[in-house]
DNA sequence: CTGACAGTAGGCC
DNA sequence: GGCCTACTGTCAG
């Protein structure tokens, strides 16, 4: 049973600000700063093993409420972000950010690894992320694993997308996941108009690349927007090469 | 145990 | 070309 379902049965509703005061005096409580993200501020929370928990807005209510349901800690608030966020959030390096992932499955946290290592202003498909670690067929499971991503923006959920270049569904909603992309300096309508066109390298033998289709270095490599390759070897037959961004993502073995 | 879900690819018309 | 479906991991009912 939680505190808030302990207090609800004692007979009168908690007072507004009881549970987060007696769970920061009694029991686990992380902190939480206010920062400026791409698309306004963002609410984030964090205990002594990293980032924990990352909310749009500044309705602090709101982000005691979630932090506690889904992590069953409180939160109070303070004014030094953890180490390297600002600089992250600033410039997409997110290599010396730690994160609290206690809770999540193993699966989830093979996911948002991958996830992590999308750069701004670069978008990579559901399934590349399902090829990039390793299961090629849990496509819709990193969907749902995505879905459920507890730090949103900061673990780049948003520049996953679908395969045929829209951009698919968001923890926060599609459009918010739109303005995201687009403050990261992605050109959605062209991923979008592009993406159905078929500007995607699909390899079915030793890579697998979803190419940015507004990456400068696809298109100066691409003499057409029109042809969908089947595997790496057919693009290569063709003349085509794949994006100098896009890392090629060796098949489970 | 079933069904639902931020998706995809292959088979069949 | 478009529709149908099996497939994946997790969770709610």
């Amino acid at each position: 049973m939680d505190l808030t379902t302990l207090l609800a049965d004692l007979g009168s509703p908690a007072p507004a600000g009881l549970v987060d005061r007696v769970l920061a005096s009694t029991g686990p409580a992380d902190s939480w700063v206010l920062v400026d993200g791409p698309a306004g501020p963002l609410m984030v929370a964090f205990s002594d093993h990293g980032i924990s928990y990352v909310l749009a807005g500044a309705d602090d209510a709101e982000l005691s409420q979630q932090v506690r349901a889904r992590l069953d800690r409180g939160v109070r608030r303070v004014q030094t972000p953890p180490a390297g966020l600002v600089p992250a959030l600033r410039t997409g390096r997110t290599r010396q950010l730690r994160f609290d992932l206690r809770g999540r499955t193993p699966f989830e946290q093979e996911v948002l690894a991958a996830a992590l290592r999308i750069p701004r202003g670069e978008v990579r498909s559901y399934a590349w992320v399902a090829a990039a670690i390793g299961r090629p067929g849990a496509v819709r499971a990193v969907g749902s694993a995505l879905g459920r991503n507890p730090v949103p923006v900061v673990i780049p959920c948003h520049r996953v997308v679908r395969s045929d270049g829209q951009v698919g569904d968001y923890v926060w909603g599609s459009e918010l996941k739109r303005t995201i992309l687009t403050a990261e300096g992605l050109d959605v309508e062209e991923v979008e108009r592009l993406g159905a066109a078929g500007v995607v390298y699909t390899g079915s033998d030793t890579t697998h690349i979803f190419c940015v289709p507004t990456c400068r270095d696809a298109r100066r490599t691409t003499p057409a927007h029109t042809v969908r390759f089947r595997s790496a070897a057919a693009a290569t037959a063709a003349g085509y090469r794949p994006c100098l961004h896009c890392e090629p993502i060796p098949t489970a073995a």
